[in-house]
DNA sequence: TATTGTTATACTCTATAACTATA
DNA sequence: TATAGTTATAGAGTATAACAATA
């Protein structure tokens, strides 16, 4: 099979497309796509998302959200809390601001991806994202003791 | 929808773990991914391809691959060869052990790239491939020159 | 004038290691 | 002894601009 049928490598050229776009669609908000990822996840929590447990989520380096964080808190968009059980854990929670900056970002990017995945149905695309899932999910296949 | 289920982000993610362990794959022959794909298409082309088509299809800037046929030149794999139609042009060709290796490195990428997908079936490999191409394709949306 | 390859530069992303304060 | 957050650093990837040779 041809290098340019390869998964991997379309994986990752319709990845760099749709961060482009992403990128592109968010930077009236003043955000980058990493960035919006930690402001999306926090506005969704109830009670705060510690840095560890937004670093996992995201595939992130603990010291990566430490910066994202960081560019958040300086555009008063999000606030570290001390966590009420663990006082090494800090919580990371959105600003009025930051949940207002959140809210149109959101329509911006969603619009915008949308635009991207304009030439697969709105099944196919439900399909899509349930096979990237499953790719997503196999950090530690079961018996690959093999290569590790 | 939440954050973790979008599309974009489940892609990226998808794409960052098969570029790792892609590239883990090919450390044994001392390539990264983005090398081993020019010494691919090369390896794939009759009378080698010029720099420009390589940056085209590859979706990279034309001095990106100025840099990576550099650095296969310097690993012996890949040689400039003067195009006769145009002298602006520079065809890039494999040497022999610039075949080997790429066989090589192919199986080895192609095994781990296997282990990657292990959560899917054939059939869904293939669905997810010409999912992932109809994405690639849709660069220039027919109608869509407002956000240009 | 436009295109191919090239150099230069800056910024973003990724990967590690080491440190601190807590547990 | 282990974990959460932090700082520092280096390398890889991305994005632009400008230039020489050639078309």
């Amino acid at each position: 099979m041809p290098f340019v049928d390869n998964i991997g490598f379309l994986m990752s050229r319709a990845s760099g497309q749709l961060v482009r776009a992403t990128n592109a669609a968010l930077a009236d908000e003043g955000l980058r796509v990493r960035q919006y990822s930690v402001l999306s996840l926090v506005c969704e929590s109830a009670e705060g998302e510690s840095q560890r447990d937004l670093a996992e989520v995201l595939a992130l380096d603990p010291s990566q959200v430490v910066a994202l964080v960081d560019d958040l808190h300086g555009a008063g968009l999000v606030e570290r809390r001390p966590s009420p059980a663990d006082r090494r854990t800090k919580l990371v929670v959105p600003t009025e601001r930051g949940r207002a900056v959140r809210a149109r970002a959101t329509a911006r990017a969603d619009a915008r991806l949308a635009a991207s995945l304009g030439a697969l149905t709105e099944a196919e695309q439900g399909t899509l994202r349930s096979l990237l899932a499953r790719v997503v999910d196999v950090e530690l296949p079961p018996r690959a003791f093999t290569d590790r």
